[in-house]
DNA sequence: TCCTACAATGGACTTTGTCCAAGTCAATAT
DNA sequence: ATATTGACTTGGACAAAGTCCATTGTAGGA
């Protein structure tokens, strides 16, 4: 969603130029870039843009809810910006390849209380893995 | 299952005192230790084992089907030895605590297959977060 | 334009994990 | 019981991912 520096203006960000690139470079709904990745692209518009600031940047952008934060192969962790229409993921074993996926239904209802140990679950994150078709093709 | 190095060494794994006591720690279907949990247990035995051979003994383990990897917060994995079971995890987003839950259903159906992409789907992770009743008290 | 609270910087540091050359040893054969 | 040997272990160097902090810079309001 490009409005995302609009929301953010509105919610008092202070807007400056790393902040900038960096929401730019997650625009889009379809990337799962790592760090590193979004300080790659972000250092192409803005060069002496920091490591730091490219944490520090995601790090608040997560805690406002605009972007969030996946771990799919306990390696780097992966940030989405489609924070809107809650999804999960779909991971290729083999190549990393990551897609967003709806399925139907809600795992929460297929947790009954008895096997809750009296949490109060709020949440559920589902990672389903396979081999994406050009893999499967090589 | 305290048959694990019983299982081992029919498989003609080569039992040495090192690969013991990691066998020994991971004993037990309710752990979730980090490498480095289990390398502090083990040195507890046997004091001049290496966090090497600790990473090696897991990876193998790993790699017979033993014991699972299970990545919930991005970041030390930690090693599951209820491999027999399959089971998905209740995580407190305070604390960290890791509970094993079987929830009925199975979430492969719940994906269509235009939800699919072409991949071939082979399993399935599900992480429920929430707040366990020790940090709700606190 | 000036001020200042907030943000950016870069480098040191930490955590988690991998790799390797050299030494050691479990299991087998004699 | 001993010798043999390929597999295992070790410690330390290295790497990747991330955090922390003192210093410097600046966005946005007065
Ligand atoms: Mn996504
Ligand atoms: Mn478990
Ligand atoms: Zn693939
Ligand atoms: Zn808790």
């Amino acid at each position: 969603m490009s409005d995302l520096l609009e929301r953010l203006r509105e919610r008092g960000w202070r807007l400056t130029a790393q902040r900038r690139v960096v929401a730019e470079v997650l625009n889009g709904d379809h990337v799962h870039l790592t760090a590193d990745e979004v300080h790659a692209r972000a250092a192409d518009r803005l060069p002496e843009i920091s490591r730091a600031t490219v944490y520090n940047t995601l790090g608040e952008l997560v805690s406002l809810g605009e972007i969030i934060e996946v771990s799919t192969d306990g390696r780097a962790k992966r940030y989405d910006p489609n924070a809107h229409r809650p999804h999960h993921h779909l991971v290729c074993s083999r190549c990393g390849t990551i897609r967003d996926v709806h399925p139907g239904g809600n795992p929460l209802d297929d947790l009954p209380a008895g096997e809750r140990f009296g949490f109060t679950v709020s949440d559920v994150e589902v990672t389903y893995r396979g081999v994406c078709p050009e893999c499967a093709a090589a």
